[in-house]
DNA sequence: CTGAAAGCGCTTACAG
DNA sequence: CTGAAAGCGCTTACAG
């Protein structure tokens, strides 16, 4: 039997007989052969391995564990393909000009990145270089970029009007970076549910730390003492947020409800437990490794966008 | 200009004149010139490529900042030598089996192992194909496997001490999991420097988790009502324990002083800031892709244990 | 020190 | 449907 007869047995076993077939396979078995990747690379072109580039601030990567969350999610959708997740750094200006370099040089078939800020400079070079990309949130100012998404204006305009059936009348909110899909969006929903009731004095600005949202509520306590409620644009900042209201003698729920976006294990975890809109990090993740793996394969870019959902716990 | 005489440039310029090695050099950076990695794979036979494997449950990494930090250094410190890290999961036995296949095929040249469990069937899997590995933590029953540790008695030792110089008289301990190196060793520690003042009925188990810190130290306190320190064998485990001093009316540190370990940027955030032990994660990450480098290299695996440093805080 | 040649293990048209 | 052949882009003895 041919070498070109296992490699079609291989490669879909189009143009086998069904004896060949069973023959190689049965081989296959019994020698526990495995193809040897780098030889098909170099003839295929295609390295069969995807680059998952993480961009965020250092701290912020360690504190909030939604970026650990979808790094697992999607090294454990692309294992299922048997296509490796190489993970690379891109903080600094040096460690970026590196993993660009490693991308076009075709180590990888494309390149998944997590939530990109405005303008991006990483993102621009690996378009330009014709890399296959796909964001997790709709990157601002780029065009025809594959993206998957939560419904963030949704799920913001949810947790305000829960907070408006909750009786709350002052409800005010920390957001997340406006130079983010996510923090932009969850303010422009909070701002489109409040609609006459919004007033500029109850936006207050965080960076998605635990010290940021602590920070913002504070000042939020400062301009407005008479809030009664406050949607925090993520968990972590939620969490400084309850800790700034306790500090100010504040109780929560009874003299501020408090809602949070996320809901990763911390929001369950909080006193008292947070009510908070839930992202489906998992399912992004998969839909986001789908996607690219579509892109290599040619087809065109998509936007996709996920529904979240309210999560209603003691803290409203 | 032969093919022969380039490669040689490239793989270290042995045999080439001055004249030869400064034209080949020229030209590379005049025409972008980068190795196709995958034909030099296939010649070579080394993937050059490291993967780091992730054993923990689920919620352990995602609660537990040190795994990121040390995903994190270990990528950064492949980075620097051109190394792309290839991350798998392992959690399941489909996976596990699954991660032993790909690294036997030579798709990776070794493995970074975190905080492996006594007895551990992919550590005991790898060894059996002979697969050059490197874990952090002493490997509990394993013997000639390389390993890079923090000085987890030591660092236990010296928290008691802090302990006692405070005037506590006494002083409790939550521990890790026993078939972990951390877990078994930082216990080691409290008894070694508690000596004659240790009791049983000072030392309650957790998993590393926050919860089951704040479980076992409410064990501790219906146990011990006595108690005025805990060292806690975790930052994320003293988080709870916290926690539940609060819930049982204790203040920290006025009746009870609380130690940690790892010094992960939790510490310093808890309320009030906690004394705990610090780990030099990113050094244990860095010597720990040094020493997988030299391994695959043909040299012997070492053990090599770095430092702890005390780190006095007001919950003590 | 340098060039020519073989070979790493696959895939893919191309005949048949 | 199947086999023989070329070729992917390198590295590495081997002569010279």
């Amino acid at each position: 039997m041919s070498r070109g007869t296992v490699s079609r047995v291989l490669n879909g076993a189009r143009y086998v007989s069904p004896s060949a077939l069973a023959a190689v396979n049965e081989a296959i078995r019994a020698t526990g052969y495995q193809a040897n990747s780098h030889a098909r690379s170099l003839v295929t072109g295609r390295s069969n391995s995807v680059a998952f580039v993480l961009t965020e601030p250092q701290h912020l990567l360690f504190e909030d564990p939604t970026f650990s969350i979808m790094l697992r999610a999607a090294a454990q959708a692309l294992a299922q393909r048997d296509i490796p997740l190489v993970l690379m750094v891109a903080g600094s200006e040096e460690e970026r000009r590196r993993t660009t370099t490693y991308v076009a040089a075709g180590h990888v078939d494309g390149v998944l990145l997590v939530s990109t800020h405005a303008g991006s400079p990483l993102l621009r070079d690996l378009l330009s270089e014709h890399v296959p990309v796909v964001t997790s949130g709709a990157p601002l100012g780029f065009d025809a970029v594959g993206y998957v998404e939560a419904d963030e204006i949704g799920g913001a305009r949810a947790m305000v009007r829960h907070l408006v059936e909750r009786g709350r009348s002052t409800i005010a909110t920390v957001t997340g970076p406006l130079d983010t899909p996510g923090g932009l969006k969850r303010l422009e929903g909070y701002r489109l549910e409040m609609a006459d009731r919004l007033d500029e004095s109850l936006i207050a600005h965080g960076d998605y730390s635990r010290e940021s949202g602590r920070r913002a509520t504070a000042e939020l306590l400062a301009r407005r003492p008479d809030i009664d409620a406050i949607f925090v644009a993520s968990d972590l900042m939620a969490a400084g947020a309850v800790t700034a209201l306790a500090e100010h003698g504040r109780r929560v729920p009874e003299d501020v409800a408090v809602g949070g976006f996320d809901d990763t294990g911390m929001a369950a975890a909080l006193h008292p437990p947070l009510t908070t809109v839930r992202q489906p990090l998992d399912r992004i993740a998969r839909e986001q490794v789908r996607l690219l793996l579509e892109i290599i394969d040619g087809q065109e870019p998509a936007a996709i966008t996920l529904p979240t959902q309210l999560v209603v716990r003691a803290s409203t």
